[in-house]
DNA sequence: TTATGCGGAATTTTT
DNA sequence: TTCCGCATAA
């Protein structure tokens, strides 16, 4: 057998990782050193050397892109399709047991899948209906606390509750939130990983068949595991398969989420035989940038030391950027990106990346005005958008009536006379007599002896009614096509003014289209449409579109996980931007932080860039903050201070940070002092903080208020 | 039922 | 600043 393509391309830990024997391992890969290519060769490795068939293997993965790229890459690398390998997220995995085994899992067979929205609105629903303030019970925070429990594997009942007056509150809210799926049919996205968790848990025989037909089990990025997942992986996991898991602590970044990088100890605690592999040669970015990387997370704490290196070149020196406001910096970067492309780059291979999306703006504005193309990544993805989630709730309800999330999305949309009052009493019904809402509706409606009150929940029944026969026998688009039609939905979106009503009205076609090129092989206990709406609801879709285009990309630290780019512009590096403010006090959060920027500077190949504002406009106010602490953790050899172009009054100050020993800067005024400035005017100074050039005096302007200015820039007169 | 205005909050995000 | 929810008015 020729194992060449397989193994020629790899270094040797990889080697040692892809062809290792039937063993627990763990491939602990730092960033950029080719972790998923670890992970498919391994997998193309069993299929094709130790005949292995793909339909004994597990693999698992957060995202769906990273699933479906690591089925390509697979393909590609044994050249023939693994249409029964077992690969997908951890939801559309549980998915796909629930579907096969709802009857033991305690499911309905045509259950459906609520995203975190429509959780949010059911959790909402539910306060209002027990007449509860959400000044105590924010709908948010009932939300994280539900899906935390069931992260963790707990339901309400098996919840500890302290004698604590809030956390029994809590735990019922749970339970009562957790009624009104199970009344709907609906299951959460942490609910499909629990209930799967417990289907096998409770099923030994059905776990029995899975564990002889799973011999090896791989999960990508293990470090973002909770603890549900972990649980589901050890279940699956038995005696005679294997678990190969790949991750790195070091890019752990949604702890906040319930990601535990703990299960990298617990999964050699769990698996005493575990064989552990570092693969620590870089294939992505110059010395340089690895080591200001590595310089940053040795100063994390608890951390297995892991150090990347790389054969090739010491590369460019990381440049820092000061910029007077955000303005400034947006103008800087862009300049840059032009010169890049006056170079002969493409657009597309640049990255300006942020901690948070409030930042987006001001970079986009001044990618507006170059005229030069850019895409944001994240936000709204096509199965999010609320026309979209309005025609799927019409689909929803027509196909499965008890579904109340969908009735409460759609009775009243478009507008047909159904007010709140007559909701009330649908929803009390409903509630005293344990039916849905949709149930409710009809027995209300039929049991009125006047015929006029419930006449428009009449008419909306006959309508849902009219829409099921009308479109029974249709394929899905066309039904999608009628739906939309006869709700009225298309009208209602035509009234809306501005093009975006035109844009809902687009992507409302769109999703016709989506659904008429909808194709799976079927095999699961599911209908058609079922398979569609569980597609819409799990995979949300492509971001958007235009990526075509030669166009710069945005995108926070956070989704640029993953990613490459030749040239890339941290920006915001500004203690309390980033790290940010509320992750400062904690250590554990703070190092967090740390990870991140870890992960932000390891997706430069190239050239690097870290730009941060002497004041920044943030929620309508100016600030004014400190760089961020992290670009001191980078050995000043490695850095490149780029000095601003002076423009007068201004001058370079990280040049005289350098020299000016911050503590003994003394500030050259005093409390109460009058001064005066060019623009503002005449005022006295309230306040003052900070020291050297950062140094920042809080001054009150008889003609324009109170202001924060910056010592150094204001070119303030003193009397 | 819809329009308007106020107050409060404003990381990070996949499924 | 901007977005949201809520209350009030039209």
């Amino acid at each position: 057998m020729d194992v060449t393509p397989i193994l020629d391309s790899l270094n040797e830990p990889q080697r040692k990782a892809v062809t290792g024997p039937a063993e627990p391992m763990l491939v602990i890969a730092g960033a950029g050193s080719g972790k998923t290519r670890v992970l498919t060769h391994r997998i193309a490795w069993l299929i094709d050397v130790e005949n292995i068939s793909p339909h004994n293997l597990l693999a698992v993965t957060f995202t769906n892109k990273a699933a479906k790229e690591m089925r390509h890459r697979i393909e590609e690398l044994l050249n023939i399709p693994v249409n029964n390998l077992w690969i997908g997220t951890f939801h559309g995995i549980a998915h796909r047991f629930l579907r096969r085994h709802a009857k033991e899992a305690g499911l309905e067979q045509s259950f459906q899948i609520i995203d975190s929205d429509d959780q949010l609105r059911i959790i909402k629903r539910l306060i209002k209906s027990l007449g509860l303030d959400d000044d105590r019970h924010n709908p948010k925070e009932i939300q994280y606390f539900i899906n935390k429990q069931k992260d963790e594997g707990l339901r309400a009942d098996q919840i500890d509750n302290k004698n604590d007056v809030d956390l029994i509150h809590m735990i019922k809210l749970y339970q009562q939130y957790q009624d009104i799926c199970n009344q709907g049919s609906l299951v959460d996205f942490a609910e499909l990983l629990l209930s799967t968790y417990e289907l096998f848990r409770d099923n030994p025989q059905l776990l029995e068949k899975y564990h002889s037909t799973f011999k090896h089990l791989l999960v990508d990025e293990f470090q973002d595991t909770n603890s549900i997942q972990y649980a589901l992986l050890r279940l699956l996991t038995g005696v005679k398969s294997t678990l190969f898991a790949v991750g790195d602590e070091d890019q752990s970044i949604y702890r906040w989420r319930g990601a535990k990088v703990e299960h990298i100890a617990q999964f050699q605690k769990d698996f005493p035989a575990t064989k552990i592999i570092t693969l620590e040669q870089n294939y992505r970015s110059t010395a340089n940038i690895l080591k200001a990387a590595n310089a940053i997370i040795t100063k994390n704490e608890d951390r297995i030391p892991k150090e990347l290196w790389t054969d090739g070149e010491q590369g460019e020196l990381i440049k820092i950027y000061a910029a007077f406001n955000e303005r400034d910096e947006a103008n800087f970067i862009v300049n840059r990106i032009s010169d890049w492309e006056k170079q002969g780059n493409k657009r597309t291979e640049a990255a300006i990346i942020y901690r948070s999306n409030a930042q987006s703006r001001a970079l986009e504005e001044a990618l507006i005005s170059a005229s030069m193309p850019y895409r944001i990544y994240g936000g709204l993805r096509f199965f999010e958008r609320s026309e979209i989630k309005d025609a799927l709730a019409y689909l929803r309800l027509v196909s499965h009536k008890n579904d109340d999330a969908s009735f409460e999305r759609i009775v009243n949309k478009p507008t047909r006379g159904i007010g709140a009052k007559a909701l009330d009493n649908i929803r009390k019904c409903a509630k005293d007599n344990n039916l849905s809402l949709w149930k409710a509706a009809c027995f209300l409606a039929k049991n009125d002896p006047t015929g006029t009150k419930y006449n428009k929940i009449n008419h909306f029944i006959s309508l849902i009614n009219r829409m099921d026969r009308e479109t029974e026998s249709l394929e899905i688009h066309d039904k999608i096509d009628h739906l939309i039609n006869l709700s009225e939905l298309i009208d209602l979106y035509q009234k809306e003014k501005g093009e975006r009503g035109l844009t809902r009205i687009e992507n409302l076609e769109e999703l016709v289209t989506a659904a008429k090129s909808f194709d799976v092989d079927n095999e699961d206990e599911m209908t058609m449409l079922d398979a569609f709406l569980a597609h819409a609801a799990l995979e949300s879709g492509e971001e958007q579109a235009g990526a075509w285009e030669d166009c710069v990309q945005l995108m926070t630290m956070h989704s640029a996980k993953g990613l490459e780019f030749p040239l890339v512009f941290m920006c915001g590096m500004e203690d309390g931007l980033f790290p940010h403010q509320r992750n400062i006090l904690d250590s554990k959060t703070l190092q967090e932080e740390r990870r991140l920027c870890y992960v932000g500077i390891t997706r430069a190949e190239q050239t690097l860039y870290l730009t941060f504002a002497e004041q920044r406009r943030l929620h309508g106010q100016d600030n004014h903050a400190p760089p961020s602490r992290f670009m001191a953790e980078i050995p000043s050899e490695l850095k490149d201070e780029i000095r601003q172009k002076a423009t007068g009054h201004y001058q370079s100050h990280i040049h005289q940070t350098k020299k000016t020993p911050a503590s003994e800067a003394k500030l050259p005024v005093q409390l109460g002092q009058r001064a005066h400035h060019k623009k503002f005017g005449p005022g006295i100074i309230l306040a003052y903080e900070g020291q050297g050039v950062h140094a920042r005096v809080q001054v009150n302007f008889e003609n324009v208020g109170t202001k924060w200015l910056v010592l150094s820039y204001a070119n303030l007169e003193l009397k």
